[in-house]
Parts: C-alpha cells; sequence; structure tokens
DNA sequence: GCAAGACATTGACAAACATCTATATCTAAC
DNA sequence: GTTAGATATAGATGTTTGTCAATGTCTTGC
C-alpha cells in the first residue's frame, strides 16, 4: 500500500528492505570491505583466476608491496569468507572460496525488489 | 600449462586473471566501497527495495545519522554508479541505478575462471 | 522580495586503515 | 640443535573516511 499522504507531500511511504540478520549484514559489509581495496582486489582476482590454490610467495612476487602488506591482505580476504588456506610444509596456499562468492551474488540479487530482480 | 618448476619447489606459475582495464578497475572499487559500510549499505539497500524512487527525506527519517551524513552517503553511492537521483521541486529522489549492479554482478562472475564459473 | 524549508557543501575531528620495518613463529634440512 | 627460509604478528605512521555543526544554495509560497 503506502498510500499514506506526507506531512510535506513530497511522496509515499517507502517499503521495508527485506530484513537483513546482524550476523549476514557484518558478513556482507567485511565482504564488500575486503574488495574495496585496489590492491587487495588485485590479490584475490589473481587468486579466483586460478585452478589450484595458490602459492602465497607468488602473491607476494606478483605486488610491489611488502610481505606483510599482503599476508595481512590475505587475512582479511580470508577473515571475509572470501578465499581459504590450506598449508603443506612451509608453503601457504589461498584458494577462492566460492560459497563466499555466492554469498555475495545473491546479496546482489536480494537487493532488488522481487519484480525488478525477475526482470533485469 | 605453467608446470614450470618454481626455484623454491613450492608450485606451479600462477596464471594471470582476466585483464582489467584501470578505469573499469577504479569504478568497481568505487562500488564496493559505497557498500563497505553499514549505514551506507542499508542506505542503499532501502533505495534499491523500493519500485520507485525514493525521496531523500525518507532516507534522513530513517536513519539515526545527521541529514549532512545521508547526503554523503547518498553523493558516495552515486558517484560509485549505484543510484540516481531526479530533482522534482525541492525534493531530490534517489532510485538505483540497476546497470550498476549488473556491473558488480558481472564482475563477481568474472572473478572465477571460465570452466568454474560455469560449474559453481 | 522575503521567509521557510529541502538538500548540498564546508571544515573539523576521531576512528579506521594501508603500509612499512622489525621481529616472531614454524617447518625442513643438515 | 642449528640454520635457513616462508609466513605471520606487532608497533608505528601517514592517509582516508564517517560523522557532526554550521553554513550555503535553491525552490516554493506568500
Amino acid at each position: 500500500m503506502s498510500t499514506k499522504v506526507r506531512p510535506g507531500g513530497c511522496c509515499d511511504v517507502p517499503t521495508d528492505p527485506t530484513p537483513l540478520p546482524a550476523a549476514e549484514r557484518e558478513r556482507l559489509v567485511a565482504a564488500f570491505k575486503a574488495l574495496a581495496e585496489p590492491t587487495r582486489l588485485d590479490v584475490f582476482r589473481l587468486i579466483a583466476a586460478q585452478a589450484a590454490p595458490v602459492c602465497a610467495c607468488d602473491v607476494v612476487d606478483r605486488f610491489a608491496v611488502s610481505q606483510p602488506t599482503v599476508s595481512h591482505h590475505l587475512k582479511v580476504l580470508r577473515e571475509a569468507g572470501l578465499i581459504t588456506v590450506s598449508r603443506r610444509g612451509v608453503w601457504a596456499y589461498y584458494g577462492a572460496d566460492r560459497r563466499g562468492l555466492a554469498r555475495l551474488r545473491g546479496a546482489l540479487d536480494g537487493f532488488l525488489p522481487a519484480p525488478l530482480a525477475a526482470t533485469g
């Protein structure tokens, strides 16, 4: 409905968006934040482009920032649920977490109202 | 390919991700950054959930931050290509820019390598 | 023209963050 | 056990950013 006349007469009352649990919202914000930094986005894109997990040393080699900075970015991406890590000996291998990407995509789709999301 | 043996023997050389033009990368980062702030994400969700554009005054009414702060968030979202604004008299109406959302979604899909993106 | 109201801009400030150097931890090889 | 190398953590620093109060701009109605 929402045909209530406003005091100022500017418009109708907006409808409420789909409820978003606090935990899910926090995770979503963390994921967006993780991808919102140029270097970190490139790190993620490198990792996500591989068929197999990438050695951390290769990530360090590819970027113009220091090893601790790369390590920090990897940690942020991991805590955002976008990549996973597995260790073999002294090496750490990072791979894209497809569930994280799927969650992000699902959230994007959920932003639009149902009728419009279907059309375009 | 990429079966080259590394000096350290840790792994294969990672393949290059899909090239991302600087301008497109910048726009992508701006969009992620715009959604990476809790209040701003909620503002966007409110706007995107509507079938028709929302009056700015309604956004101000709904959030616990000041009017200038809301105005700032709206500007960030607009400059990120996620919402558009149209004015009628003294009022400003904000609506979701579906192209911005589509662009974001397309980027997410492009992160994974082709074979995996199809399956997962 | 003037007053009122809606929205945008400015300037200031505290918190968050990306980055570095230095150091710690942990594994493998000898 | 000691050394070397890969990765993670800690502390410091300059920049970015979210927020507010104050003010500016622009439109409407009298």
